[in-house]
RNA sequence: GCUCAUGUAGCUCAGUCGGUAGAGCACCUCCUUGGUAAGGAGGAGGUCACCGGUUCAAUCCCGGUCGUGAGCUCCA
């Protein structure tokens, strides 16, 4: 019997029936077949070694495919599993899937897994690949397949197998000595996975559910060959050397104190510097584009907040109330309700909308101990937030508006990838179905019209509204949420908004929440792990110092410094007793953008020698010819 | 909040199998006046996170608190 087989190209060819994938590879080269870790049959991943039984278009995949990466790493889990078993006979497993980056494996095991336990882990998974052992698959009936676990004592795999529904193939793998439940696809043999490493060990709750058994993962990645795994090691270095954290402490930036509290940001003076750049600038483009900029107080009394439904939804992320006057004052975890009392403080007339109210309003929210994280998670920050009041009418082009206005904040910040989520109604919300429906057409007709590509994240709205997300990819390729436009159907029912429309009765405006970068906190994190520390230069706390090389040149120096200052660039001059190797060093250290080299040359010559970040010396310049340069980049935000 | 790890000088980190601690950098003083990433010498600096317990004796062992890290969970 013959079978015919289609390939990507649109190309078919017969071959006998029960041909593999592999075969067929091998049929067309022989580094194809060495390559390729598993196919897709139809619309289905199946092994290399999978019995072809009628037509069928096939894809190979590679390391390079996600679909590779992921049968790659599986089956590397499935290694470690069995590198487990072998030396820890009593742990119980779980499960082991792929992830972005690696796998893991999560186990029930009494004692913790130290590292010396994840060397030895290693040694024997190096063994069980020398082994070569074939992943074979087997398709067993469920009772089976329950009595094969329960003789292993595996009662999560028991559970699983419980849980599957009637009539789904139940398949196992088996490697050795080694048997998992297990969907596939797998690779060939245990050998195929040339380099690996356990990187590390955490709990993680079974089933991911804080009420069960805490268990124990093991993270671990691997790729086909060692240069790709180095590659990667260094990629985790570099992200390591660019953590915020850390860079917040080599440049003075930013600290959080013992004696103050977790999850509370100290703005140092380069960062408070960096901060007001950024608050100006915000402040002039929201006036441009028509916003109002309001102040609010951090506090409001409890009424206040059970109207917003704060107290109802929000409560366990709110902090404890203080008695005033005997009345009960929360701290603001949000600063809508304040914006909506400045709505209210008079009748409102359609001609005045749209009505937007910004503010860098500062909120502050119980985080759990566990989540805090430097400047990206925290128990106190700033967002810069806005609500946009309007006409039913007026929605689609305020939202077209709101995403043209992140996008020329992002970018002005250097920011040039981004991943855009349009999130529909999750099973817990208010509002009616058909206002739903009409506010997230209207949110992706914007999207549309904005010309943006995005994904639709279906049931992951907020309970008042749908949102967009937007998330920037820094340098590292990592994505981070800033922007967030929600539009909330609650808020102006709860407050009874209303405005006079042209039939001279009254109507509820739509309102929607946005915040660009997001918190001022967060967003300076992900600004100092994009640049690395490197700030550019209309950034920089410090953007250019004088180093003058001898005493003998100091006033001269002051002079430049003097002149520098008068053109508002910030300046500042290394006067110590220093070689000038010595200051030069500092000063690439503090990651300043430019350094000024005055010695006999430029005294004599009347010019300055400039030398840049990262770049080395730039030769000699005029004073005005370098300060037309500076203005130049700092006007074009570079 | 949970699991595990962790907290020693301003920073990065050694160290003590229980007898009150050490390096490099930074800081201060002096020498040196040096041309594009570390010149030399000397000095000062620590209740070893905090609170209890065990002990003749605790920075070290035990318990708790606080903080930090990696995850889990959570994230309007």
């Amino acid at each position: 019997m013959k079978i015919k087989i289609t390939f990507p190209d649109g190309s078919s060819k017969e071959y006998d029936k029960g041909i593999t994938p592999l075969q067929i590879a091998k049929g067309i080269s022989k580094g194809l077949a060495n390559e390729i870790l598993s196919a897709r049959l139809n619309e289905r991943e199946v092994d290399l070694t999978h019995k072809i039984e009628a037509d069928a278009t096939i894809l190979f995949h590679k390391f390079r495919d996600e679909e590779g990466k992921k049968v790659y790493w599986h089956s590397t889990a499935h290694i470690m599993a069995q590198a487990v078993k072998r030396l820890y006979p009593d742990v119980k497993i779980a499960i082991g899937p792929a992830i972005e980056n690696g796998f893991y494996y999560d186990f029930d095991k009494n004692t913790p897994f130290s590292d010396s336990d994840l060397k030895k882990i290693e040694e024997e998974m190096r063994k069980i690949i020398d082994e070569n052992f074939y992943f074979e698959r087997r398709e067993i009936s469920r009772d089976k397949a329950l009595e094969t676990f329960e003789r292993f004592g595996e009662n999560y795999k028991i559970e699983l197998i419980n849980e599957l529904p009637v009539g789904e193939t139940i398949s196992i793998y088996v490697q050795g000595d080694f048997v998992d439940l297990c969907r596939g696809p797998h690779l060939i043999s245990t050998n195929k996975v040339k380099a690996f490493k356990l990187l590390k060990v955490s709990g993680a709750y079974w089933r991911g559910d804080e009420k069960n058994k805490m268990l124990q993962r093991i993270y671990g990645i691997s790729f086909p060959t060692e240069k790709e795994m180095q590659t990667y090691l260094k990629k985790l270095e570099e992200a390591e050397k660019r953590d915020h954290r850390k860079l917040g402490k080599q440049l003075d930036l930013f600290g959080f104190y013992n004696e103050v509290g977790a999850g509370l940001v100290h703005w140092h003076p380069k960062a408070g510097l960096i901060r007001n750049i950024i608050e100006d600038f915000w402040k002039k483009e929201h006036y441009k584009a028509g916003y109002d900029i309001v102040y609010t107080p951090h506090i409001g009394k409890a009424n206040l907040w059970q109207t917003s439904g704060h107290l109802d939804f929000y409560s366990e992320n709110m902090y404890a109330p203080m008695k005033i006057d005997e009345q009960d004052y929360y701290i603001k975890p949000m600063n809508c309700p304040f914006h909506i009392m400045i709505y209210k403080s008079k009748l409102r007339s359609y001609r005045e909308l749209p009505i937007k109210y910004a503010e860098l309003g500062t909120v502050y929210r119980y985080e759990r101990s566990g989540v805090l994280h430097g400047l990206m998670r925290v128990r106190g920050f700033t967002q810069d937030d806005a609500h946009i009041f309007c006409t039913p009418s007026q929605l689609e082009n305020e939202v077209v508006k709101l995403l043209d206005f992140s996008m020329f904040f992002l970018k002005a910040f250097g920011f040039e990838n981004f991943e855009i989520f349009l999130s529909t109604k999750p099973d817990k919300a208010v509002g009616k179905d058909e206002d739903w429906e009409k506010a997230t057409k209207s949110l992706k007709k914007a999207l549309d019209i904005s010309k943006l590509p995005y994904k639709i994240d279906p049931g992951e709205g907020v309970f008042y509204g749908p949102k967009i997300d937007i998330k920037i990819k820094d340098a590292l390729d990592r994505a981070w949420q800033c922007t967030t436009i929600q539009f909330d159907f609650n808020l102006p029912e709860r407050f009874d908004m209303t405005y006079i429309g042209e039939d001279n009765s009254e109507h509820r405006p739509f309102m929607i929440h946005r915040a660009l970068l997001g918190s001022l906190e967060r967003f300076f994190g992900v600004l100092i792990e994009h640049y690395a520390g490197n700030f550019p230069l209309w950034l920089a706390p410090v953007q250019v110092e004088v180093i003058p090389i001898s005493e003998n040149h100091f006033g001269y120096a002051k002079k430049i410094l003097n002149d520098l200052q008068e053109q508002d660039i910030r300046t500042k001059i290394n006067l110590e007793n220093e070689k000038i190797g010595y200051k030069i060093r500092e000063a690439e250290n503090e990651k300043i953008p430019y350094m000024i080299i005055i010695g006999d040359k430029e005294v004599e010559n009347q010019n300055i020698s400039v030398r840049k970040h990262l770049n080395g010396n730039l030769g000699a310049f005029q004073l005005n010819e370098f300060i037309e340069k500076l203005k130049r980049e700092i006007e074009q935000k570079k």
